[in-house]
RNA sequence: GUGCCUAUGGUGUAAUGGUAACACUGGAGUUUGUGGUACUCUCGACACGGGUUCGAUUCCCGUUAGGCACCCCA
């Protein structure tokens, strides 16, 4: 007895270290994704550049009101805020999405003044307190383009639409489809649920127990039950795009030909759904087909031509739609497209002797500031580990610098690949080493 | 939030009721001024807490994290 709690003293004391772990659902992007992330947001920033997108950036806390308006009913916004405490009296939240915080700002900053539409992007953490699985993330990173203003001309859908998948494809993502639908208008919408809750009302005992609370709450989720029974009631309920007002009928159809016309390949899929409240008409998400171990969207995204009154602006025709960088960044490893080609060092220094690695560090200088990549290992003494590290750092030219080469004002230049080696002046240097690379 | 599965060095894997093996990686070296192959040496782990036991990395419970499904979503 005593020997054990000793020994688990000992154990205890010895270990005596905090347990250091990110937090459940979130995670660190350690340096070998970094280029993976780099290409992604590179990528974002092209597309963006050339469909004359603006960057915005909106804070990462918002007052929980914002989203606590436009997201009644949702889980995204009823459970999985991580709300913040703080000093002052205001409710922060972690914003669970970008969309709200941009119409936030277009209304605050009088952004309609200017010439509409005015096309956003952005790129940004966004969290939410959800279980974590592969694809689904607590803390994630989301690619977002907004077309906010002007007229509700299809034509703004479809370059939303058009936006992110041309993004994917310059992600080298393979196999792309968008999955589409429109989930109607205030006009159309209401007398459709009504219709849909009209079909289920005698059908309540047949349903699951999720379906039974939803068909009260969130009539439009019924679609998206997969339990067996509510899969067969759900095959002959009625559609909401066979209910549509002209309107959004002709507003989905102008879309779908525009996406025709682009040869961007399509689905319908008449259940489709948006988690926000906000939405109205077309609303699309992207997938890849084909592969089985990833069956998550990559993009989301739909019009919300409601949200700026909920924020209490004036109404503002708006369209967008974001992507899942972690979801995307998951595709290009799983389809191995990394191919991404890391700026490696050049010219790798090596020393020998003290006053030979004082005289690298000058070099080590003039070479960086004339624009050549450089590496070394200055901790490493002896030749053989500086070597091997420059073989490791796939360095071209490696530049030996030994006492007798310090005192003659030489230095030694060798052709990694080839194994040459020729003796330079030290004070031409930079010359020598640009003409043999 | 619910259910099921998992947890051993940095990575990938062993084995065991008596404190852990292998490979890769990292570090040092193979007579000291020459890398990429080979060889030698070396650093490095039983997620955390509790219980059963003479003794737990191993069995049991809890926590945490990961995976999968549901929910939901990008």
């Amino acid at each position: 007895m005593i020997k054990k709690k000793t020994k688990k003293l000992i154990k205890k004391k010895a270990k005596e270290r905090v347990i250091l772990q990110s937090p459940k659902g979130m995670r660190d992007i350690l340096p070998v994704d970094q280029l993976l992330w780099e290409k992604a947001r590179k990528s974002a920033n092209k597309i963006a550049d050339s469909f004359n997108f603006s960057r915005i950036d909106t804070p990462i806390l918002e007052t929980a009101d914002i989203f606590e308006r436009t997201g009644t009913g949702t889980d995204i916004v009823e459970k999985q805020m991580y709300f913040v405490k703080s000093r002052g009296e205001s409710r922060l939240v972690l914003r669970p999405e970008c969309t709200a915080p941009i119409m936030r700002a277009y209304i605050q900053h009088g952004l309609s003044k200017i010439s509409q539409p005015i096309k956003l992007f952005y790129i940004g953490p966004i969290f939410r307190h959800e279980q974590p699985q592969s694809g689904r993330f607590r803390q994630h990173h989301q690619v977002g383009f907004e077309i906010l203003g002007g007229n509700s001309d299809p034509i703004y859908d479809t370059i939303a639409i058009l936006t992110l998948f041309r993004l994917l494809e310059e992600l080298k993502i393979k196999n792309l489809i968008v999955q589409i639908n429109s989930i109607g208008c205030k006009s159309c919408r209401p007398a459709y649920v009504k219709k849909l809750q009209e079909y289920y009302r005698n059908k309540q005992n047949k349903i699951c127990k999720d379906c039974r609370q939803r068909f009260l709450v969130r009539p439009l989720r019924l679609l998206d039950c997969k339990n067996e029974t509510c899969v067969q009631i759900k095959a002959d309920a009625p559609l909401i795009i066979d209910r549509l007002c002209n309107s959004c009928k002709n507003h989905l159809k102008a879309v779908l030909e525009h996406l025709d016309e682009l040869k961007v390949p399509y689905s319908m899929n008449p259940y489709l759904v948006r988690g926000l409240d906000y939405y109205n008409g077309p609303v699309f998400e992207i997938f890849t087909e084909q592969s089985s171990e990833i069956n998550f969207s990559l993009v989301g995204g739909g019009r919300y031509d409601y949200l700026a009154e909920m924020l209490g602006g004036v109404k503002t025709f708006a369209v967008g739609g974001g992507m899942g960088m972690e979801r995307a960044i998951e595709v290009m490893k799983f389809q191995q497209l990394s191919g991404l080609a890391k700026n490696e060092p050049k010219v790798f220094l090596v020393h020998i002797g003290e006053e030979a690695k004082k005289k690298n560090l000058i070099i080590f200088e003039e070479l960086r500031k004339s624009g050549i990549k450089v590496s070394e290992s200055f901790g490493k003494d002896s030749l053989k580990s500086q070597l091997r590290a420059a073989d490791k750092a796939n360095a071209i030219l490696t530049l030996i610098l030994g006492q007798k080469e310090v005192f003659e004002e030489t230095i030694i230049i060798r052709n990694m690949k080839t194994g040459v080696q020729e003796t330079v002046p030290i004070n031409k240097v930079v010359d020598e080493v640009k003409k043999r690379l």
